[in-house]
DNA sequence: TGCCGAAACCTGTATATACAACTTGGCGAA
DNA sequence: TTCGCCAAGTTGTATATACAGGTTTCGGCA
């Protein structure tokens, strides 16, 4: 009878997402706790606790032990900012961490950098070229242009300590950014010549 | 006495990943079953689920039903690659995806491209240049550059139905590709006049 | 020899239960 | 009134148990 029937905790996420982009829910408003999940849904409490901890790592929802669940506001994680801390991401591996700052002046925005922007052409930018390394091995060129009111002191900045995502996040969540992500894998020569073994 | 104790199924999280990265699990090997966890590790099974199944979401394992749990190859889940599917990421918020195809072109890799790619200038590459929307909002541009070989009908291809990454991915997971991506947010004014409600 | 099936493992899901830690609100005592 | 404590509600974690469904291996039977 469970012929393509999707699992019950997902089934739970689904209910819940649904009612947030259909505005039944909105951001701060408080979803339904996991006691009253199991009453309603028909469900066990662990499997309604799993399906609110999978909306809470993929950013729905936001909980507080003690005080509940809640509807995120969507507009403060931007697709942007959350795609890295690059930094972050490697040495959550146990890996290791390096940058190399290839560029970091400030410019007038011109064509395509003003325009997907939404600013005039001349504005002032900060403009950074960093490399990432993971143990040693290139694996991200990162090129990011920066509207210059947003990040004041973006030239002292040192980004081998600080990810410009971190920095930026910290100065304004809401910042407009334009971020340019270059990223690059060794082909198969490449790779053997580097003994890529780990 | 439990004071400052990590939870289990993180200690387990932590013992894998450090065997990972120590490099006495290498991508593909074997990561012990769920029951030889419970064994050796003297945990519930539950809880080595829980932690495998985190482990699987952070891209550290791959699981296979029946089979069992395997190191993922670090390499063939570029950060990049990993970075998006947007298209999905939209989606699976409820919300409306639409993108807009500004630039679809063969060229010749030149300068910075070239040399993040670790190819000769001139090699051929695939330049595109896209728009993604969320419920008609702008969100991303999105530039990239692709090595010809690797995508060899890329000018065939319809972005519109599939994301670029999402291709990519299909036709060879471990090809090397420069992705450029350009995201920007608009700012509060623009913001108000376009009414982001949502 | 070759094929088929059963057994042994594996992951995936679901439930019931239990305890810990935190937050809030209300009630009672000073 | 005000302070402090306790009860109720909430999330976080951990366990034991159960069943479903996929994969592999190995041995028996034709």
């Amino acid at each position: 009878m469970n012929v393509a029937t999707k699992p019950r905790y997902q089934q739970l996420k689904d209910m819940i997402i649904a009612r947030i982009s259909s505005g039944e829910l909105r951001p701060l408003d408080r979803v339904p706790s996991e006691n009253e999940l199991v009453a309603s849904m028909s469900v066990s409490r662990m499997t309604a606790n799993r399906a609110m901890r999978e909306l809470t790592n993929e950013g729905y929802v936001e909980r507080v032990t003690g005080r509940g669940t809640f509807v995120s506001d969507f507009r403060a994680r931007s697709h942007v900012l959350e795609v890295h801390n690059i930094a972050d991401e490697i040495v959550l591996r146990g890996h290791q961490h390096s940058c190399e700052v290839l560029r970091q002046s400030r410019q007038h925005a011109r064509g395509e950098v003003a325009k997907a922007l939404h600013v005039k052409q001349g504005t002032e930018v900060f403009h950074l070229l960093l490399v990432h390394y993971e143990n040693g091995l290139p694996i991200q060129v990162e090129d990011r242009h920066v509207v210059a009111d947003f990040a004041p002191d973006c030239l002292e900045q040192n980004f081998c300590d600080v990810t410009p995502s971190a920095y930026l996040t910290g100065i304004s969540p809401l910042a407009e950014a334009e971020q340019v992500v270059r990223a690059s894998k060794p082909n198969s020569a490449v790779r053997q010549q580097l003994k890529m073994d780990e």
